[in-house]
DNA sequence: TAGATTGTTAATCGATTAACAATC
DNA sequence: TAGATTGTTAATCGATTAACAATC
């Protein structure tokens, strides 16, 4: 693993986990969601089933979890749903950010698949005047000088980069010292984030060319 | 690391290069790009200090890759280059289908990034009557259902998934089938893609959620 | 109790890194 | 030659997994 992927979270008093092991939890919460109310247990076996694990790992992830079955029952489907979920940090809803109200930005601001899964556009930025005061989609295009105020003071917490390559850097640096807890980069250039800053930062042209590697 | 992690590719009569040693390639280029004409060389401290990790990391990296410096001198900067863009498929223009002509879809294909980075978008489809037909870039919009019989004859060799929830999984299985090299999901739902299919899927919601664990 | 399944130990596997001989 | 830097070995580290005692 190189530094990036082996930076951490650590919950205040509590275990560190991989990010391997957070890697697999929405895999676990697929089949959580799916099972619902018709069967109060889960076994490791089933779970690892769904996910494409090992049974071992499945329970010692649950483990380092802090979350415990019973022994020749299973796991509480619903519970386990619920501290998972709690986990991801999907047990309410996030405020996003998205800067750069061009082409891609305003077509993401009104792509209902971020709010299908829990995150809300609390504001869109950019550096024109011609496009801040416009409505896109719910709110108003902001001028971009506002940005490390609005995420100091909490507005939102997670920020879309939708800017030119030129300015995307830059942007990000601005968005890490207000605080920002992720960053989503659509700017078609990478961007770099010190590992010791706790942003988990993922670098969609980066993925592109991973990607491309397995064609 | 689990499976999905742990998915490698094997060049054919060529060493394997992990997922891990392939994420660092990109941040070598990184540097490799701003070096350009200014240095003939470049040391593995140099590449090591600019892309985050440890030296020796480095040596391994393009040993493994086949690429042989200079001892005492370093590593010629022109060729490291160009070996490492044949490496991750970005020496060659990739043509990439988009699937979903809504709101994202055209977006995506109107969105400058993927081209600059060597993406041309080939096709776009959508199984709406109302769609298909339509202009949206360069290309008319086609109905979904010549997706299988287009990338088997090669028209593109990646997907972007921009279609509603409920039909993801199946269009997905129909572009691993047809032979599709990677998918990147805009979908705002998981999809699965078996391990043992080559196929390099970063599921864009799946992502999201490990993000917001970090906030 | 008998069967099932967890939780954890110890073994294994693979990736990172320190160290240094090779050599430009 | 003297200094620099690679390429590789061996040590280390961390994550996965087989195995099984604990126990419902």
């Amino acid at each position: 693993m190189g530094n990036q992927e082996a930076q951490l979270y650590r919950p205040p008093g509590m275990r560190v986990l991989s990010r391997a092991t957070v890697s697999r939890m929405p895999r676990y919460l697929r089949l959580l969601d799916d099972i619902r109310e018709a069967q109060a247990t889960v076994s490791s076996d089933e779970l690892a089933e769904a996910a494409g694990v090992n049974p071992a790992n499945v329970r010692r992830d649950l483990s380092d979890l802090g979350f415990h079955g019973t022994r020749g029952v299973g796991y509480a489907v619903g519970d386990l749903r619920s501290r998972i979920q709690r986990e991801l940090g999907i047990d309410h809803r996030r405020k996003v950010a998205i800067v750069g109200a061009g082409n891609l930005g305003t077509a993401l601001a009104g792509y209902s698949g971020f709010r299908q899964r829990g995150f809300d556009v609390a504001a869109i930025y950019d550096i024109s005047s011609e496009r801040v005061g416009r409505l896109v989609g719910d709110v108003i295009v902001t001028d971009a000088g506002r940005i490390g105020h609005d995420c100091a003071t909490g507005l939102f917490d997670m920020a879309i980069l939708a800017v030119p390559a030129t300015s995307a850097q830059r942007v990000a640096e601005e968005l890490v010292s207000a605080g920002v807890s992720s960053i989503l980069n659509f700017a078609p250039v990478r961007v770099i984030v010190p590992n010791d800053v706790p942003v988990r930062h993922v670098d969609l042209s980066t993925e592109l060319q991973i990607l491309s590697y397995y064609g």
